[in-house]
DNA sequence: TGATAATCTGACGTTGACGTAAAGATGAGA
DNA sequence: TCTCATCTTTACGTCAACGTCAGATTATCA
């Protein structure tokens, strides 16, 4: 099933004119515009949109940060593809070697944010228990 | 000890001008110019500014929504002041009551953001689970 | 006290991330 | 085939969050 533009803003919870940009900055692959002049989109398109706006949102990354991420990402699919093409167990091996650092990549970033958020969280804790032991100890 | 401008920037991890603009927009008090025109600091306001700093880069908070947060930040201290200066249990325990709330708020959004993240860092762990499983058996 | 560094107040500039408006093209249903 | 809703490109607008520059003032220290 094909989707348009507005159909894939709603699902993804962005404007059309969100998704122009983003193709235009080349977070969004050009799509292909089959037999018409509208863009045509997939799920897939909907799931990367989604993705981006989760990381963007979540980590509010740049969108210039976003793209080399994105970048990473399809590093990643196009090592896949060639992974499943070729037969040699040895350069199996290394393509794995070389999927492996965009992951972790990411992994590193959302654990050093979510260290912060973790410390952050502990001091507002500790401030609610004061707070409600000097209640308890009134009552 | 009094600061100046640059010194809390320095120490802050700001510029001089933001902390002008965050004073022109009430994030940060007015300092009283004691017998000079420049402005005066001391390690409260570092601390401040420093938590403001990491409210707004953990969370993307706005501007605007660090202002409220101040805001209720401000009542809680004058709430304490307030409740320092009475002997009424009672009214103490109203206070107590009336402080909980802004803490609680805050915890509450830095919660909803932890959960987001930590179900982000599951996925990429199990990305990378993925990858090193299939190098394992490659091996 | 005089030089040098830091700060002051405007005021205009910049950048990212879109919003919005116009004028025309496209496409699904009656 | 007509009709709208939706989409197209182009281009200018906007808003937050500062950056930067000028010219005057203030603080520090040899």
């Amino acid at each position: 099933m094909t989707l348009r533009i507005g159909e894939v803003a709603e699902r993804s919870g962005v404007t059309p004119r969100t998704i122009r940009y983003y193709e235009e900055l080349g977070l969004l692959p050009r799509t292909v515009r089959e037999q018409g002049k509208h863009r045509v989109y997939t799920e897939v398109d909907v799931e990367r949109l989604s993705e981006l706006k989760r990381l963007r949102d979540l980590l509010g990354l740049s969108l210039e940060e976003l793209r080399s991420m994105i970048t990473a990402e399809d590093v990643r699919a196009e090592i896949r593809r060639r992974f499943h093409e070729t037969e040699s167990r040895d350069e199996q091996l290394a393509l794995l070697d070389e999927a492996l650092p965009h992951v972790e990549t990411q992994l590193a970033l959302v654990r050093r944010r979510l260290a912060a958020l973790q410390e952050l969280e502990a001091e507002l804790a500790e401030r609610r228990r004061r707070i409600q032991r000097r209640r308890r100890d009134l009552a």
